[in-house]
RNA sequence: GGGCACGUAGCUCAGCGGGAGAGCACUACCUUGACAUGGUAGGGGUCACAGGUUCGAUCCCUGUCGUGCCCA
C-alpha cells in the first residue's frame, strides 16, 4: 500500500537500511563478477568537512552515474574515503583546544598533539560519511579509505622514495610562500592574489661617491617600491638597459640609505622603464622576481625577516657583513619589529633624512594564504620539490592523445595552460599532521631518503662507519638503541602537503604498492567528477601521479561541473552568511527533491543558482510522481507476467509505450553524455506531461469501464509506464523510487539493482581490453551482465497509434483553449459536432468519447455533415470540430477569431511561398528542407481553405 | 596584460543553421472520482549591439559594449 502523502523523511531513512542491508553498493557483488567495471573515485571530502552544497552537486552527479551503470549491468566500485586534510584539520583541532583553554600544540608536544588529531577524527570523522549517505550517495561503503590510513600511507612513501630515487623529488633552498601565520611553507596554489589598496614609494638612493642632497637629483637615483620595509634585505638595484637615463650610472653603486650597505645598479629588462622612476630596488630574499633578477647578477640574498614575519637583523651575519661602524644600532633598534610596524617605521626614519620622494596611492595584487588569510611572506628556507615540469609531460600527451578527455572540452586548455607553465612544487609542510617526509639527516646535514626507519638507519650508519665517523661498534649501537642515535641521526620534522596523498587516491584507495585484484580490475577509473577550482590541486597531480607510477592515465573522462550558489549568483560563504545548508534542504523537501534540482541545473556554462523554492518544485514533482503511482495502484495497475509492451492492441497503450521508449532512449544517450539537465529534463516532461498529463486522464474511461480486454490491457501498461518511469528516474531520485518500486509489486530485486530499459551500446574497446587483462569469461556480449530484457524502441513505433492519440490531444486542447478564450465556465457543457469528419475520424471517435467529454467538459459528440449554424468551429488537423454555441457566444467574437486564424494562415503561406519562389533557396537547401516547406504551403493552404468555408457558414448564420 | 565563459520572457535558465522553449512569477477560471505539494487557459521576447558568411543566422565568423571567473 503506497502511503497517502508522500514523505521522504521516512522514505529515505527506511530505504538506506535496505540498501546497507542487501550490500547493494558492493563492489564485486557475484552476480557481476563477469560484468565489465565502472570506477569512480569520490574526491575524499576533507574529516573536518561536513556536506555543503558543492558536495551535494558533486555526489549527486556522481551517484546518478554509479546508479546509471549498475543498473545497467556494470561491476559499480564508487570508492569512497576521506582526506586528512593537513592544514584544516590542524586548525580546527588546535581552535578547540584553544576553546576548552587546555594546552596548546607546542605545549603538547608533536606526539601527544597527534594522538589528539587521532581522536578527535575518531569522534567527529564519520560526521560527512553519514551526510553522504543520506544524499544517497551508492559508495561501497565497505571499502572507505581515508589518507592517512595504514595502506595510503605506504603508498605516499613508496611514491616518495621512487620519486627521489628517480630524481624526481629533490631538496632546495630558494624562495617559497611562506605563511607567517601558520609557520609553514606553502605551494603557489594554495596563495590567492587579492587587490589591495596601498602605496607606491619612491625612494631616494645616494649614489656612491656623491654628497646626497634631497635638492641635487645627481646625487641619487630614485627606486620605487611597495614595501620599503624590505630594502634592508637590499642588494642591487635595477635599471632597464637601454633606458637611457640610467645608462650612466649602470655599474655604479649606491648607499643603502639608513643601512650604508654599497650595493651595485645593474642592467636587467625585469625593470620596467615605464613603471615607477624605471629603477627598482633588488631585495633577493624577499620577492620572487627579485630572486631572479639576483641570480642572474650574482647578487647576494639577505633574509631580514624571520618565521613569525618580524625583523631579524641581530646577530644576522648575512645583514651585517660588510655595514659601516654604527649598523648594529640600528639593528638592534629595529629588531623583531612586525614587518607592517617595521614599514611605518623606516619610512618615518626615511623621510627624515630626505630619503623619500613621494608617495603615491597604488593598487597591486598582494599574495594570502588560502587558509590563514595572513598576507604570504616570500621567504628563503629550504624545502623539498617534485620535479612537475618533467611529469606534467606525460599528463599533457595523455590529453592531448584523447586518453583523458575532460567535459566541457575547453578544460582542456585551461589544463594545457597550466601544465605547460608548470612550476616546482613545493610538497613539504611545517605542520605535525601528515605523511611525516621518510628523510632523515647525519650530523654533516647528508639526507638518506628510505621506506623505513631500520633502512634509512642503516644506510646512514653504514655511510658514517665507512666515512669513519663513528666506529663500527658505535654503529652497531647506535642502530640497535635509539637513545644512542639521537642527536647523530634525525629525521625531517616536516609532513608532506596533502595533496600529495591525494594525487595517489585513484589506485592507493585499491591497496597500491600491493598487487592487488582490485588494482588490476578498476585501475584506471572511469570518470572523475569534479568542480573546476581543484583541476590543478588535484586532476593534474592525480593525471601525473598515475601515469608515473601506473602507466596508465588514472581516468579516461574528467566531469567538471560548475559551482553552487546562492539564488543572486554570489558565491556562498560564512562570512557572507549566504550559506544554503544540504542538510536543511533534505529536511524540509528530501534528499530525491535537491537531487534533481541539482540535476536540471547541471548545465555545463552556468554556475547553479540554488534558492529553497527551486528544490521546492522539485518536491512537487516527487509528490506527483508519488500521487500517479497511488493512482495506478487504486485502478488495480499490476503488470501482469510475461507482458509485453510491444504487443498492446489498444492505440493509447501503444503510444505510451512508444513515448516511453522514446524517452529511455532519450535519458539514455543524455547521461552517456554527461548531460544530466538534458536527462532529468527529459524525465521531468515525460511524466508530467506525457504520463500524468494526457496518458493517465486517457486511460481513465477504460480503468473505469466495463471488465474485459482492454481495461486489462490498460491495466497492465499503466503499471508498465510506472515501471518504467520508476527505472529511468532511480538515478537521479533514489529514494522514492526505491520505495515506489518495493510497495507497487512483488519484485525480483532492488530497483537500485534492477535492469535499465535500454541495452548498453556495447563495451568500448576501453573496456574491450579491460576485460581481457581480467581474468574469467571475457565476452561481455554473451555474460549475464549484458543480456538483459531490453527492448528496442523501433518495435514500439506506430504511427496510427500516434496519430490517434495526437487527434485526440489536439481537439481537447483546442477545444479547452477556445472555451476559455470565450468565457464559456467549466460547469457549462457543450456538445460537440465533428463536421464532414473522415472515416478514419468517424471509426476512432465512439473509442474516447467518454474521454473527450471529460476533459473538454461536453454533453454530448455527434457526426453531422456540416457545422451547424452560428457554431463555434475548430480546425484540429484539417477537419471541422463544431461546439454549437448559438446565443451562448457572440457570433462577432467568433468572426474575429476566425479572422485571425485565417491571417495566421495567410501568414505561413506567404513565408512558405516566399522561399519556395527563391530560386537559390529551391537549388541550395537539403531536399528535405524543400520537401518541408512545400508541405507547410499545403496545409497552410487548405486550412485556409477550411476556415474561410467556416467564416462562410458563421456568415450565413447571421 | 593573457585566457575562459556568458548577455534569450519580469526572474532563473534550456536551445545553438531551417517558423522562439521550460520552470517560477503574473492574470483568469476550476475543490472534475491520484494529486490544491493540484488542474485548465492566457499575457509576456527586434534571442545585447553592429558588420560578415549563407538561399536562410538566436545559433557560425569578426568587432563593439556589458557581466563573471581564472592566470600574470
Amino acid at each position: 500500500m503506497i502511503e497517502k502523502n508522500y514523505q521522504p523523511a521516512d522514505i529515505e531513512a527506511r530505504m538506506s537500511v535496505v540498501w546497507e542491508d542487501s550490500l547493494a553498493f558492493k563492489a564485486g557483488r557475484p552476480d557481476r563478477r563477469d560484468a565489465v567495471p565502472f570506477t569512480i573515485v569520490i574526491p575524499p571530502p576533507n574529516v573536518t568537512g561536513s556536506l555543503h552544497m558543492g558536495h551535494a552537486l558533486n555526489n549527486t552527479l556522481q551517484d546518478i552515474l554509479c546508479r546509471f551503470e549498475r543498473m545497467r549491468g556494470r561491476d559499480v566500485l564508487w570508492q569512497p574515503g576521506t582526506d586528512h586534510a593537513g592544514i584544516a584539520t590542524q586548525m580546527v583541532v588546535e581552535r578547540q583546544l584553544m576553546e576548552r583553554q587546555q594546552p596548546g600544540r607546542r605545549e603538547m608536544g608533536r606526539e601527544r598533539f597527534l594522538e589528539r588529531v587521532w581522536q578527535w577524527k575518531a569522534e567527529s570523522g564519520d560526521t560527512i560519511i553519514n551526510q553522504l549517505k543520506r544524499l544517497g550517495a551508492s559508495c561501497d561503503w565497505s571499502r572507505e579509505r581515508f589518507t592517512m590510513d595504514e595502506g595510503l600511507s605506504k603508498a605516499v612513501v613508496k611514491v616518495f622514495v621512487q620519486l627521489h630515487r628517480d630524481g624526481l623529488i629533490y631538496k632546495d633552498k630558494r624562495l617559497v610562500n611562506w605563511d607567517t601565520k601558520l609557520l609553514t611553507a606553502i605551494s603557489d596554489l594554495e596563495v590567492q592574489q587579492t587587490e589591495v589598496k596601498g602605496s607606491l614609494w619612491y625612494l631616494r638612493y645616494p649614489i656612491e661617491g656623491k654628497t646626497f642632497s634631497p635638492g641635487n637629483p645627481s646625487s641619487f637615483i630614485v627606486v620605487a617600491t611597495t614595501r620599503p620595509e624590505t630594502m634592508l634585505g637590499d642588494t642591487g638595484v635595477a635599471v632597464h638597459p637601454e633606458d637611457e637615463r640610467y645608462q650612466k650610472l649602470v655599474g655604479k653603486n649606491v648607499v643603502l640609505p639608513l643601512v650604508g650597505r654599497r650595493i651595485k645598479i645593474v642592467a636587467d629588462e625585469y625593470s620596467d622603464p615605464a613603471k615607477g622612476s624605471g629603477a627598482v630596488k633588488v631585495t633577493p630574499a624577499h620577492d620572487f622576481n627579485d630572486f631572479e633578477v639576483g641570480n642572474r647578477h650574482g647578487l647576494r640574498r639577505i633574509s631580514v625577516l624571520d618565521k613569525e614575519g618580524c625583523l631579524d637583523l641581530v646577530d644576522n651575519e648575512d645583514y651585517l657583513r660588510d655595514l659601516p661602524e654604527g649598523a648594529g644600532q640600528f639593528a638592534e633598534e629595529f629588531h623583531k619589529t612586525d614587518r607592517f610596524a617595521a614599514r611605518k617605521r623606516i619610512v618615518e626614519r626615511l623621510e627624515s633624512f630626505g630619503f623619500v620622494e613621494r608617495i603615491e596611492p597604488h593598487t597591486h595584487m598582494v599574495p594570502h594564504g588560502d587558509r590563514s588569510g595572513s598576507v604570504i611572506e616570500p621567504y628563503l628556507t629550504d624545502q623539498w620539490y617534485v620535479d612537475a615540469k618533467t611529469l606534467a609531460k606525460p599528463a599533457i600527451a595523455a590529453v592531448r592523445s584523447g586518453e583523458t578527455s575532460f567535459v566541457p572540452k575547453n578544460w582542456e586548455k585551461t589544463y594545457f595552460e597550466w601544465m605547460e607553465n608548470i612550476q616546482p612544487w613545493c610538497i613539504s609542510r611545517q605542520l605535525w599532521w601528515g605523511h611525516q617526509i621518510p628523510a632523515w639527516y647525519g650530523p654533516d646535514g647528508k639526507v638518506f631518503v628510505a621506506e623505513t626507519e631500520e633502512e634509512a638507519i642503516s644506510h646512514a650508519l653504514g655511510y658514517y662507519v665507512e666515512q669513519e665517523v663513528i666506529t663500527a661498534e658505535q654503529g652497531r649501537e647506535m642502530a640497535l638503541d635509539r637513545n644512542k642515535r639521537e642527536g647523530f641521526i634525525t629525521r625531517d620534522e616536516d609532513v608532506l602537503d596533502t595533496w600529495f596523498s591525494s594525487a595517489l587516491w585513484p589506485f592507493s584507495t585499491l591497496g597500491w604498492p600491493e598487487d592487488t585484484p582490485e588494482v588490476k580490475r578498476y585501475y584506471p577509473t572511469n570518470v572523475l567528477v569534479t568542480g573546476w577550482d581543484i583541476i590543478f590541486f588535484w586532476v593534474a597531480r592525480m593525471m601525473m601521479m598515475g601515469l608515473h607510477f601506473m602507466k596508465e592515465a588514472p581516468f579516461s573522462t574528467v566531469y567538471i561541473h560548475r559551482l553552487v550558489r546562492d539564488e543572486k549568483g554570489a558565491k556562498m560563504s560564512k562570512s557572507k552568511g549566504n550559506v544554503i545548508d544540504p542538510l536543511n534542504l533534505i529536511d524540509e523537501y528530501g534528499a530525491d527533491a535537491l537531487r534533481f534540482a541539482l540535476a536540471r541545473e547541471a548545465a555545463h556554462t552556468h554556475d547553479i543558482k540554488l534558492s529553497s523554492q527551486l528544490v521546492e518544485i522539485n518536491r512537487n514533482f516527487a509528490t506527483k510522481l508519488w500521487n500517479s503511482c497511488r493512482f495506478a495502484e487504486m485502478n488495480n495497475c499490476v503488470v501482469p507476467e510475461g507482458f509485453e509492451p510491444a504487443k498492446a492492441k489498444e492505440p493509447l497503450n501503444r503510444w505510451i509505450a512508444h513515448k516511453a521508449a522514446e524517452t529511455t532512449r532519450e535519458v539514455t544517450e543524455a547521461l552517456e553524455a554527461h548531460s544530466f539537465n538534458e536527462a532529468a529534463g527529459a524525465m521531468y516532461r515525460f511524466v508530467l506531461n506525457i504520463y500524468c498529463d494526457w496518458y493517465v486522464e486517457l486511460a481513465k474511461p477504460a480503468l473505469l469501464g466495463a471488465d474485459g480486454p482492454l481495461k486489462d490491457e490498460t491495466r497492465a501498461m499503466v503499471a508498465w509506464a510506472r515501471d518504467e518511469i520508476l527505472k529511468l528516474l532511480h538515478p537521479f531520485m533514489p529514494f522514492i523510487t526505491e520505495e515506489l518500486w518495493e510497495v507497487t509489486a512483488k519484485r525480483e530485486s532492488l530497483l537500485a539493482l534492477a535492469p535499465w530499459p535500454l541495452k548498453p551500446t556495447g563495451p568500448t574497446p576501453e573496456q574491450l581490453a579491460m576485460l581481457a587483462a581480467a581474468a574469467g569469461p571475457t565476452d561481455p556480449l554473451v555474460s549475464p551482465a549484458f543480456v538483459m530484457p531490453i527492448f528496442d524502441h523501433a518495435d514500439f513505433s506506430d504511427p496510427k497509434a500516434e496519430a490517434e492519440i495526437g487527434w485526440v490531444i489536439d481537439l481537447v486542447t483546442q477545444i479547452r483553449s477556445v472555451r476559455a478564450e470565450m468565457n464559456i465556465p467549466p460547469a457549462t457543457l457543450t456538445a460537440l459536432v465533428l463536421a464532414g469528419a473522415s472515416a478514419e475520424t468517424r471509426e476512432r471517435a465512439p473509442r474516447w468519447t467518454d474521454v473527450i467529454k471529460r476533459m473538454a467538459r461536453l454533453s454530448e459528440i455527434s457526426f453531422a455533415d456540416r457545422a451547424p449554424d452560428g457554431a463555434v468551429q475548430l480546425l484540429v488537423r484539417g477537419e471541422v470540430a463544431a461546439l454549437p454555441l448559438k446565443g451562448v457566444v457572440d457570433i462577432a467574437a467568433e468572426r474575429t477569431r476566425l479572422d485571425k486564424e485565417i491571417a495566421k494562415a495567410d501568414a505561413d503561406i506567404k513565408r512558405a511561398e516566399a522561399k519556395l519562389a527563391n530560386e537559390k533557396f529551391v537549388v541550395n537547401a537539403a531536399e528535405e528542407v524543400v520537401e518541408e516547406e512545400r508541405e507547410k504551403r499545403e496545409a497552410a493552404l487548405a486550412r485556409k481553405a477550411k476556415l474561410l468555408e467556416a467564416l462562410e457558414r458563421l456568415k450565413q448564420a447571421s
